[in-house]
DNA sequence: TATAATAAACGTATTTTTTACATTTATTAT
DNA sequence: ATAATAAATGTAAAAAATACGTTTATTATA
């Protein structure tokens, strides 16, 4: 079935009909490089042409079930952090059809994820900076979900959706310089993230970096809990980058 | 028309149709009181209960040029803040139909919207603490809308948005006061205003609070793009209320 | 025309937070 | 035993936030 001919489809033909789809902006910190998840889309439209994964909007489901749907299907994890980045609606957005989509973005521990399935779906693993163009408005969202993680980062404890069970501060140091583009400065980040108490040191040692080996700390989910109920107002960074 | 014939109607029945509404969340500060635009609904579903100002998504629009619409039919201003807050989708929302609402909130400069139109469409101002329980999940927009307010408000100078043209620093202090829902040190807050650098002391002085009179200020509107350029890490509160 | 009343305007000292910056430490490999 | 490597640590200076009381401009009235 070729974009033409889909075009002819009834449903695309339906100019009554409005579609509500959604689409994933899936993040991941893989070796000290944040990444993001596309695919190479195998249907029609667009066929061939990278793209978000998406999915129309069930009649059965939310669109927070949605998105945790695709998620589970393409990496296999569930509970993993999602949030509403806003919606598309633009009249033209898809060229075959009257579709908003509503945009999420979702940060995932990439040491847990299915790599099996995400192959099987055609999906890659890009490196930001290497991002090919994406169909639609997509490379939109992609540049809004970056906007959003960093302004949210700046206030809110989300690194840690992002890293192994445990880490090392190096590690997690290494992914705010990657989320910021910046250069943080070691004594400072570390009295920091330190002071928010969120944070348990293991006693481990990780050494595949360092003859002397830096301690694992391990996220306490308690205390987050306790930490988000009260609000936050940690900037990491401060004063506009 | 009648709530039970209505679920008889062709659109409602069809259950392979998505519905894509938009739900304005319209805030105003009136006397130094933070209120809401709400109305009553006059066609079914719900008749006769309270709920948000809302519409479909016209085929010719997207969701922000929808909100314009709908926010010009009814305060007969254009221009407005508007912001997409979140969706809301769950399955049973609606009664009626499968119809996901993107809801939006506006904040309006109260002084300058036409009255006649609002009450031409049974709306009405309530304050925040006064309001009445609203049909479907209209309660739980508000509250989002309204922890939404409150957050941006920390960080960013939205506050302006909802103040005539001209104001007083008392002023603008009631308003914060009212949004944060706590008191606060006029000392310390004026600082904190005017090292925004984005008022121009007008010179005038409105003197229908006090003998002595207190100075108008005006927003300016070149110095706010370059603030917004910028970016912005200026909380007006701080450590978490 | 002096006085009382009222809300607006203002300044400073203290505390807290952020920033800048260099040395020591634990461990492994040689 | 020594060299090499990245991790860990502390402190002083600057900036920002907070707490707090007095003076000022104006109007109404005595």
């Amino acid at each position: 079935m070729d974009f033409a001919k889909n075009q002819q489809n009834r449903w695309y033909q339906n100019k009554e009909k409005m579609f509500v789809a959604i689409d994933c902006i899936i993040f991941g910190f893989d070796n000290g490089v944040l990444k993001l998840l596309v695919f190479k889309r195998e249907i029609e439209p667009l066929k061939g042409s990278w793209s978000l994964i998406g999915s129309f909007v069930r009649f059965d489901e939310n669109s927070g079930e949605a998105a945790n749907r695709i998620l589970k299907d393409i990496t296999g994890l569930e509970q993993i952090f999602t949030e509403e980045l806003k919606t598309y609606s633009n009249i033209n957005r898809d060229p075959g059809a009257r579709c908003i989509s509503i945009a999420q973005y979702a940060l995932i521990p990439i040491d847990k994820h299915n790599k099996d399935l995400v192959e099987k779906h055609g999906a890659f693993w890009f490196p930001l900076n290497e991002l090919p163009n994406l169909a639609l408005d997509h490379d939109t969202m992609v540049a809004d979900a970056l906007e959003r993680l960093r302004n949210k980062a700046k206030f809110f404890p989300l690194g840690f959706e992002l890293l192994p069970k445990s880490f090392t501060l190096p590690q997690i140091q290494l992914l705010y310089e990657e989320i910021f583009q910046k250069k943080l400065d070691a004594r400072n980040f570390r009295k920091k993230i330190l002071s928010l108490e969120l944070l348990t040191n293991t006693k481990k040692k990780d050494k595949t970096s360092s003859k002397k080996g830096a301690f694992l700390y391990q996220f306490d989910p308690e205390k987050y809990k306790k930490f988000k109920s009260i609000g936050f107002d940690f900037p990491i960074l401060k004063n506009n980058i």
